[in-house]
RNA sequence: GCGGAGAUGGCCCAGCCUGGUAAGGCGAUAGACUGCUAAUCUAUUGUCCGCAAGGACUCGGGGGUUCGAAUCCCCCUCUCCGCGCCA
């Protein structure tokens, strides 16, 4: 969510922000038109509690025929007072709706451009690999090997579920401890948090209202299923205020996330999209002065993941139509799956600035004395499970069937080199 | 799920029965005073509107009654205690 007041200091540059990403700039103007007659109504009648107030205290002094007849006096301006507070709760969540559907102002290292294309590419690491065989995808190997079965998770659940098995089940545990104990390396806490979240939380980081449709919802209970662990997590913080002092705080969690995917139509065979998969995040609660260095930092976290596992990546710095509505500014790194030659995104790494602070009200105290401000949010997947499966599986294929482990997994699984 | 007790400013806590517009304390910060620290005194320490003066709002959340609600009524959330059920 923008801050209110630079949204009417400097409209113009919300426009062009707008306008970069792609969105209509109808929100915009509906928010400045809701929100003048807004500002307004509340003037007004805040004129009128001043004399209801006044009277009041008047009221209280006086006694019998004089103070009857205040009070019938009265009677009218608590009617109008009335009405004017239900018009401006009215006015109130209809500036809101438009808020919270206001994309981030994008940062400005940040290039511009329409899709995915403009994306640029700011690091490569590890040639992508050659074969003397023709490498196989995923599923084929996953399916040959046993270790990930696609109709089982289908019977259980439905399209876009699967079952991984034996050293499949095995692989997904190691590389989720690994994952983790490595996070807790450098520096971040490891949380286990709800997978369930209210509205709030949602709200809080960005996906109500406009991803309503994506996340899976549990009616009676008014949950959701949470679509990132970036929600869980960051909402922990919601409505609290931090010493400065405190910051910055680094999290760590691993969670099963959940996306209905809901009107996607291809790429729906293999791991890669599916309906739930693990992943292991990381969540920074930063000083805002400093949030731009700790972004590249968390990259840099999330990299390392990959590098150990000597996977071929790169990095991509998203351009202006392509980030998520909440990012400001945000990263993404691509494995190399050889078997489709594909780039799968494994990982987005994002500084929000104060967008989910603002909505969560998640704040710190420059100095214990002064007023406490919006704080800035970063976080990244460090990183998605199914993806660097997918990666490993097909850069890790061996001609003879089997899948060799990488180096620094086989400790979590017992001192075993080879799947198969 | 049932019964009981609670939720008050950054923190603690009074006020609620009997409606009159949030007391007091702690911590923090600034100033004063004092060889220094401490103590003491004073001020500041929630949100919104407003350039400002100023005003409005705020007692877990939402409704209602009233000229006026922390206080009375209704609904909801969370916490604690007991019971029930349960991996």
């Amino acid at each position: 969510m923008l801050d209110a007041n630079i949204i009417r200091q400097d409209p113009d540059m919300v426009r062009s922000s707008l306008t970069d990403r792609l969105y209509s700039t109808d929100l915009l103007d509906s928010f400045l038109g809701t929100d003048l007659r807004w500002r307004e109504t509340v003037d007004k009648n805040n004129r009128l509690k001043q004399v209801r107030n006044n009277v009041s205290m008047e009221i209280a002094g006086l006694s019998g025929e004089e103070k009857k007849t205040k009070i019938a006096e009265m009677k009218g301006l608590a009617d109008q007072i009335k009405n004017l507070d239900t018009e401006i709760s009215a006015l109130d969540a209809e500036r809101q709706e438009a808020l919270l559907l206001i994309p981030n102002l994008v940062h400005s290292s940040v290039p511009v451009g329409k899709s995915a294309e403009d994306n640029v590419i700011v690091k490569t690491w590890m040639k992508e690999k050659c074969f003397t065989f023709k490498p196989k995808e995923h599923f084929e190997i996953g399916e040959d090997l046993d270790i990930i079965d696609f109709v089982r998770g289908a019977k259980v659940a439905g399209s876009g579920f699967y079952v991984l098995k034996g050293d499949g089940a095995r692989l997904e545990r190691a590389l989720i401890n690994f994952m983790l104990d490595m996070h807790n390396q450098q520096g971040y806490r490891e949380v286990f948090p709800p997978i369930l979240v209210n509205d709030e939380s949602a709200t809080g980081t960005g996906q109500l209202p406009k991803m309503r449709d994506d996340m899976y919802h549990l009616e009676r209970d008014g949950l959701w299923l949470n679509p990132t662990a970036e929600v869980p997590v960051t909402n922990m913080h919601r409505d609290e205020i931090f010493e400065n002092s405190e910051l910055p705080i680094y999290y760590t969690a691993y969670l099963p996330s959940f996306r209905r995917e809901a009107g996607r139509h291809s790429d729906t065979r293999g791991i890669a999209r599916v309906h739930q998969f693990n992943k292991v995040e990381m969540v920074k609660f930063v000083h805002p002065d400093h949030s731009y260095e700790e972004l590249r930092s968390l990259l840099l976290d999330a990299e390392s993941v990959i590098q150990a596992l000597e996977l071929p990546y790169r990095v991509l710095l998203l351009c202006t139509g392509d980030m998520s509505f909440h990012a400001a500014k945000c990263y993404d790194i691509e494995l190399h799956a050889p078997g489709g030659d594909r780039w799968l995104e494994a990982s987005s790494c994002s500084n929000f600035t104060d967008f989910q602070a603002r909505r969560a009200r998640i704040k710190y105290r420059p100095e214990p004395h002064l007023k406490s401000e919006f704080l800035h949010t970063i976080n990244g997947s460090g990183v998605a499970l199914p993806r660097t499966m997918v990666a490993i599986l097909e850069n890790f294929q061996n001609e003879d069937g089997t899948v060799t482990i990488p180096k620094v997994l086989r400790p979590y699984m017992q001192g075993q080199e080879t799947i198969g």
